[in-house]
DNA sequence: ACCGTAGTGCTGATTTTTTAGCACTTTCAT
DNA sequence: ATGAAAGTGCTAAAAAATCAGCACTACGGT
């Protein structure tokens, strides 16, 4: 099952996926700058190698130094992830993710947004018969 | 942070956490069962004890066995997951959450539903300005 | 030419997590 | 009234994760 690979990840794995998830790609440099009690430098390269080593992540050279991407697209990991909340927190029900997502931001939506997401609903109601 | 509290957790505290998210409860058999690669019973029976210490549990005697439960309440842990959900792959647009949430179901659901969400959208529509 | 800065690789130690096992209690059926 | 089954607490060992440090290379400025 593919989901179970996020819970597979140890703590700081997490972490370091998540950041690195959130800027698309990441130096060792910024992934320790963003690490909550971030160890040293070195400590957070060893976890990205060993990250490489397992599969999670790949890594580019820039100049010379490496920057870091996930191996799982980004889209891809955000509906895995989706997926997973959805089944832990929203007894699988879309509705109920979307009532709090919506409540979660309700003022911070532009009008724009909502049109939009009229439309969406929409369009699932169109392909859904 | 509050939203920090679910990235502190350890592999295993995690799969815990989201086993009794998902039920509500549980029990330490309940838990073991669902648990991936499941250690022995004793095994998880430490680790309930030690979240429990932790303050993320609380149990309850039921008869004779304990039911676990989480400290957070379900719908405001979903409510901070969703949130950290929304920073790590949707660039914090709630948009594009709830685009990849219809995408994932869109067959999913009921007209029913999609009504409600219509009226959702309408109803943060007037609230919005 | 040389020093300082900023990278990388690797390794071994520390710390934390994860685990199994044992001692005890309660319940229930024989 | 006794033994088996199923619960709990606790502790110490094993495994995994986490970490810091050292050796080395490349680059840029003085």
């Amino acid at each position: 099952m593919a989901t179970r690979s996020q819970n597979q990840l140890s703590r700081r794995e997490r972490q370091i996926m998540d950041i690195i998830h959130q800027h698309g790609q990441a130096t060792a440099q910024e992934v320790m700058d963003q690490l909550p009690n971030p160890p040293s430098y070195s400590a957070v390269r060893a976890l990205l190698r060993l990250m490489e080593e397992k599969g999670y992540l790949r890594h580019e050279q820039d100049g010379q130094r490496y920057v870091y991407k996930a191996t799982l697209a980004r889209k891809r990991a955000g509906r895995s992830a989706l997926k997973n909340l959805l089944q832990t927190f929203f007894d699988g029900s879309t509705e109920q993710a979307v009532v709090a997502l919506l409540d979660l931001s309700r003022s911070k939506l532009t009008p724009e947004e909502l049109d939009r997401l009229s439309q969406l609903i929409e369009e699932a109601r169109k392909e859904g018969r």
